[in-house]
DNA sequence: GGGGGCATACTCGGATATCTAGTGTCCGAGTGCTATAGG
DNA sequence: CCTATAGCACTCGGACACTAGATATCCGAGTATGCCCCC
């Protein structure tokens, strides 16, 4: 059970974009020499935003994509959700139900007492990721990364930003 | 990102297995008849367990599994790992690394923050599932079964376990 | 009747196919920019 | 010189191949059992 990469690509595509000024786009073309991507693909975790509503987009020249709302309204899981689904990481087939033993006019009230457990770990984690705002992560970066290249890195997507 | 269906009927292996009494083992194909499951697939989740620890094996006829510790003594996330694998549900491909504007001679310190993020969300998940012992699904699942049905499928097991 | 040896049937374990889902690529519809021609 | 228009280049979005991992199956090595023979 591991993460696309997509998720770490839009994870990384929306910081760069919380950091772009009101009004510009920037381009998947943009994004993914940044990053060193394969720009088709990329623009699949892209769309992937643009379809939870997280990001607008823009045609034509100087077109691409911006947040739809501020970094401090947008958080980890929206992200992870817009590019992973919605669905929990367990499903619960209900084998129990198997069982040679059960009356066949018996049907279970509760959902399974394992999918219970584990759907409790999955919230567990959905929680967390809840609590962390795109505006935290672009605050850590700020602190993390070197003046020197952070300053240039802004100037580089300012260049090629519509 | 779904688990595997095979965590889904280690778990609920376990939960037979926790049931057998001292010294007892029961095979993969009652287990596989019991859940309604492909005999020779579950065997792969079952040889997860064993190759765990989790398990201990017995060979011949009236041969099969047991528990190697008792239900107290194994948690949750220990099952999920050994079907599911350690390693963490987030890989970071270091992305940042390609940054056109980094210098040549840049080496990052830290990990990426992206990474740690997830990587926070992932451990509270596993944290969740280390809070579990298999002792408490059992407790749950008496609590939750038909008297009936829980004495039948106990007399089930016991007429198969070797 | 008791004990030892052997064939047997059953077990687990790893090696081998099939299928779904993640990965990667391509092309088309649509739009904003730009250059040009006309006023 | 300014404006309107037409062409164009660039954008996103969905449709189409490829590959890795999950799913499913098969066969072989090994062992505890139970039977049979011998004492």
């Amino acid at each position: 059970m591991i993460l696309k990469s997509q998720v770490e690509w839009a994870l990384h595509c929306c910081a760069i974009l919380a950091g772009l000024p009101d009004g510009r786009y920037l381009s998947t073309k943009a994004l993914a020499e940044f990053h060193g991507l394969p720009k088709e693909y990329l623009s699949k975790a892209l769309q992937g935003l643009s379809h939870a509503g997280l990001v607008d987009t823009s045609l034509g020249p100087s077109g691409g994509y911006r947040l739809a709302k501020p970094p401090a309204d947008i958080n980890f899981l929206e992200i992870v959700e817009a590019v992973e689904g919605r669905q929990r990481t367990f499903i619960c087939s209900n084998i129990r139900a198997n069982n040679p033993c059960r009356p066949k006019d018996y049907c279970e009230s509760s959902p399974c007492a394992v999918a219970r457990i584990m759907w409790e770990a999955d919230e567990a984690w959905r929680e967390k990721l809840r609590g962390v705002r795109l505006s935290d992560l672009v605050g850590i970066l700020s602190q993390e990364i070197p003046p020197q290249l952070w300053k240039s890195s802004f100037e580089w997507v300012l260049e090629r930003a519509g």
